[in-house]
DNA sequence: TGGTCCAAATTGTGATTACAATCCGCGACA
DNA sequence: TGTCGCGGATTGTAATCACAATTTGGACCA
C-alpha cells in the first residue's frame, strides 16, 4: 500500500483523520447510507478510504459507543437491525428530548436562523414531490438540528438526540425506500408558525406531533418485514 | 517496561483489555473518582494500568464519545468541568428520561428485584449516617440502575441515562465532599412504596422528586465555587 | 445425501515505532 | 523587572507488525 509522497498534507493539518472518517460515517448513517445488518469491517473501510486501520478503529469505536453501530460478541461491528421494542423506545426518547431541546432553542431563534430553517423545509417539500428519499432525509435532519442547535445551550441534549437519529437512520431509509415519499406529509408547518409566534407550548406540540406522525407511519407489521431481525 | 512472560493469559481471553479499562474508568467517573478539570493522559493511564497506549486510547475514545470525558481542541483529554447551564441541562434530561425508564421497568419488577433494590437503599442510608460519600454514590447509582435495567427493554434509554450519570458524577463528588452527607436526605422511600404498589404515576413522581431534590441541593452559588471553570 | 471436522482466510486486538503539535520553563533582551 | 522567544519535554496521532479468535469453505466419512 505505497503512498505517493505528495497528497497527505493538503488542507487542514488540524483535524485528525479519524474525525473526518467519523463525520463521513455519521452522515451516511443518518441519511440511511448503510443497510441494517450490514457488516462493517476495519480493513474494508480502511482500504475504501485509503487510510490505515488506526483511524478507522477510532471512528468505529466512537460510533459504537454512540450506539450507531453494533459491536457483536465476536467483536465484529455491523449496522444495528431494528426491533419493534427498540423502535418504540427510540421514538419515546425522541418525544421526551426533542420538544425540550426545541423549547430551549426558541429564545435564540433569530430571523436569519428562521429563514435558514424555513429553507430546509422548502427543500424537504421539494424532495417529497420529487420522490427523492436521500434529499428528504438530509433536509429533515437539517431542519430539526438547525432548530435544536440554535441555542447556545444543548451541549447535553443535542448529543443525546443525535445518538437517537443515528440509530433509526438506517432503518428509516429502508422504510422510505419501500413506501416511497408520497406517503410522507410535511409536519413542519406548525413548528414554523410557532417559531414565528415565539409560542413555546405550540412549538413543543408541533415537534411532538411530527415525531408521533413519523412513528405512526411505521405499522408494527411493517417493522416485521424490513430491518427487523434477531439481534 | 518489561513484561514477565507469565501473567497475560490468565483468566478470560474473552474480554478485550480496552473493555476492562473502560469499565474501571467508568466506575471511577460515576462514583466521582476523578476531579473535574483533571488532565487524563494516555501514557499516564497506560503506565498506571500496565498496558500499552492502544487499549487506553480506545477506552478514552469511548468515554469521550459518551461525553464522560472532554477532548479539548488540543486533543488532550480531561475530566469536564461543570457550568450552571450544563448542570441544568443534565438534570432536565434526567427528569425527562429517568421517570420513563422507571415506568417501563415497573412491570418487570420481581419480588427478588425489589429486595435487591431495597438492599441498596439500606446501604445508602447507612452510608449517609456514616458520612461515607464514596459508598453513598456507589449505592445511589446501584439503586437507580437496578431499577431502570430491570425491564428487558431499555437498550436505548439506559445508555442515555448512564451517559448523564457519568457526566455529573465527578462534579457531585466534589459537592458532597464539601457539604458532607449530613445534608443528604433519602428520597427513595416513596419510590419503593410505589414499586410495591405497582403504581406507575407514583413511581414517576418519586423518581422525579428524587432528581429535583438533588438539583435543589446545589445552589447556583455553590456551582460557582466548585468545579465550575471556563470550558 | 447430509453432517462433521479441519485448514485457510478473514478480522479485531494490542504493542511498538515514528512523527507532529502543543506545552512548559529557562534565558536573553529591552 | 517584565516580556518575548527559543528549545526540550510531553502528548496525541497514525502506521505497521504480530497474534488470537472467529468465520468460512470444502473435503471426508457415515
Amino acid at each position: 500500500m505505497d503512498e505517493a509522497p505528495s497528497g497527505r498534507k493538503a488542507g487542514s493539518a488540524r483535524e485528525p483523520v479519524h474525525d473526518r472518517i467519523y463525520d463521513r460515517l455519521k452522515a451516511r448513517l443518518i441519511t440511511g447510507g448503510f443497510m441494517p445488518g450490514r457488516a462493517v469491517t476495519l480493513r474494508g473501510l480502511a482500504e475504501e478510504l485509503g487510510v490505515s486501520l488506526t483511524p478507522v478503529r477510532a471512528a468505529l469505536a466512537r460510533l459504537s459507543a454512540e450506539r450507531a453501530l453494533d459491536t457483536r460478541a465476536s467483536r465484529r461491528v455491523s449496522v444495528p437491525t431494528m426491533t419493534p421494542a427498540r423502535f418504540s423506545e427510540l421514538m419515546t426518547a425522541r418525544q421526551l428530548l426533542e420538544p425540550e431541546a426545541a423549547a430551549r432553542a426558541l429564545p435564540f431563534i433569530t430571523p436569519e436562523k428562521l429563514a435558514e430553517i424555513r429553507g430546509y423545509d422548502i427543500a424537504l417539500e421539494a424532495a417529497i414531490e420529487r420522490g427523492d428519499v436521500e434529499s428528504y432525509m438530509v433536509n429533515n435532519h437539517a431542519f430539526h438540528f438547525a432548530l435544536y442547535s440554535a441555542g447556545s445551550s444543548s451541549s447535553v441534549l443535542l448529543p443525546l438526540i443525535e445518538m437517537l437519529w443515528m440509530q433509526f437512520g438506517p432503518f428509516m431509509r429502508v422504510v422510505y425506500g419501500r413506501l416511497g415519499t408520497t406517503n410522507l406529509v410535511d409536519q413542519h408547518r406548525e413548528a414554523l408558525v410557532a417559531l414565528e409566534a415565539r409560542d413555546e407550548a405550540a412549538l413543543r406540540a408541533a415537534i411532538s406531533a411530527d415525531i408521533g406522525d413519523g412513528m405512526s407511519l411505521i405499522g408494527t407489521g411493517l417493522l416485521e418485514e424490513t430491518g427487523a431481525k434477531r439481534p
